[in-house]
DNA sequence: TCCATTTGACCGAC
DNA sequence: GTCGGTCAAATGGA
């Protein structure tokens, strides 16, 4: 990419890149001390961790492939399969003749989002698909795909899997994003698919609802203040991480989230509210199932009812991630 | 009859 | 070789 001729320039790719090792380190750093964390809800910001992580790794590799991305590489999770729907290679018959016998592609996707939650719903309608007894772990995990798949050839796909400690909680991974058009999932109706370098926290998550339905213009004014309130509001908050009591955390926080906004451009992107590619399935501080309004579902705890849409810059991806920050 | 779920088997990744 | 993700036939409910 950095080498192409439309893509960013080398040297600004490198600088990208180098502030992009920065901010894993940083997240690294984080995850370090969740793992100290003796909260309930330790386990939940290591999964958001987890997905920053990822996100920026699959950023990282990203840059480094260049244009090897072109070439038909595993970066990108969601465009492997893509708007293309079947995009899983099969194999009919095998040697043997037995026609279950097929091929595809396994774990070539990254999760978008990882979130621990009380409730299945989110928003979407999702079919099951299978269901398996997990190692090392007492419950099993069942796997969901978009019920629009066949239909729309979307290609969003959840795990979900019981809580170990408390099973009427949901560990629930998100795969790939929605590309369907439901119009009961998206109330929005019809947008671009790349509007998700949208953030929202706090209050602000309603500011940015009314600007989603409204398909407003100044998204961008509108997520360089989302940006601007991550890096203060966000790390300040009790209600996140519980990290406010711990000496020389906010710093750590802080620099991270500047770090991971400065490295990922997050202001300077080109982010459109009022997008159906706004994955409000994961949404729930959003505008899911159209109950309006933030934290309709499922209702927090605390108000906080913030999250997180995007993929920090959307540095070689094109996933709507969302990591929610309200309580679990 | 249609559609969603269940469940055993297949098969790629590790 | 094991594990886990997916397929697809079987099953059940509306």
């Amino acid at each position: 990419m950095a080498s192409s001729g439309r893509g960013v320039p080398a040297e600004r790719a490198a600088a990208a890149a180098n502030d992009l090792v920065e901010a894993r380190d940083g997240v690294a750093t984080l995850k370090a001390f969740l793992l100290q964390l003796d909260d309930q809800r330790a386990p939940w910001a290591q999964g958001v961790v987890d997905a920053v992580l990822d996100r920026l790794s699959s950023a990282m590799a990203a840059l480094d492939a260049g244009g090897a991305a072109a070439t038909g590489g595993q970066l990108s999770p969601a465009a492997g399969s893509g708007s293309g729907g079947g995009a899983r290679p099969q194999q009919s018959v095998s040697s043997s003749g037995n026609t279950k016998k097929r091929s595809f592609s396994r774990r070539s996707q990254r999760p978008t989002d990882t979130k621990i939650t009380s409730t299945l719903e989110d928003g979407h309608i999702w079919r099951k698909y299978g269901q398996k007894e997990i190692q090392n772990s007492r419950q099993p995990r069942s796997y969901y795909r978009c019920t629009h798949k066949s239909d729309q050839g979307c290609n969003a796909k959840r795990q979900v899997q019981a809580c170990e400690g408390d099973t009427c909680k949901y560990v629930v991974t998100y795969y790939g994003v929605h590309t369907c058009r439901d119009p009961s999932t998206i109330p929005l109706g019809a947008a671009p698919d790349r509007a998700n370098n949208l953030i929202s926290f706090g209050a602000t998550s309603n500011a940015a609802a009314a600007a989603a339905s409204t398909g407003a213009s100044s998204s961008h004014q509108y997520v360089a203040m989302a940006a601007d309130q991550l890096s203060t509001s966000w790390c300040a908050s009790d209600d996140v991480f519980s990290f406010s009591s711990s000496a020389g955390s906010l710093m750590q926080v802080d620099e991270l989230i500047g770090a991971v906004v400065a490295s990922a451009g997050v202001v300077t992107s080109t982010a459109t509210a009022g997008s159906a590619g706004l994955d409000r399935g994961g949404g729930f501080g959003g505008v899911a199932g159209g109950s309006g309004g933030t934290g309709s579902f499922p209702p927090s705890q605390n108000g906080l009812g913030s999250f997180v849409v995007g993929s920090f810059g959307s540095v070689g991806g094109d996933d709507d991630d969302l990591f929610r920050m309200d309580d679990p």
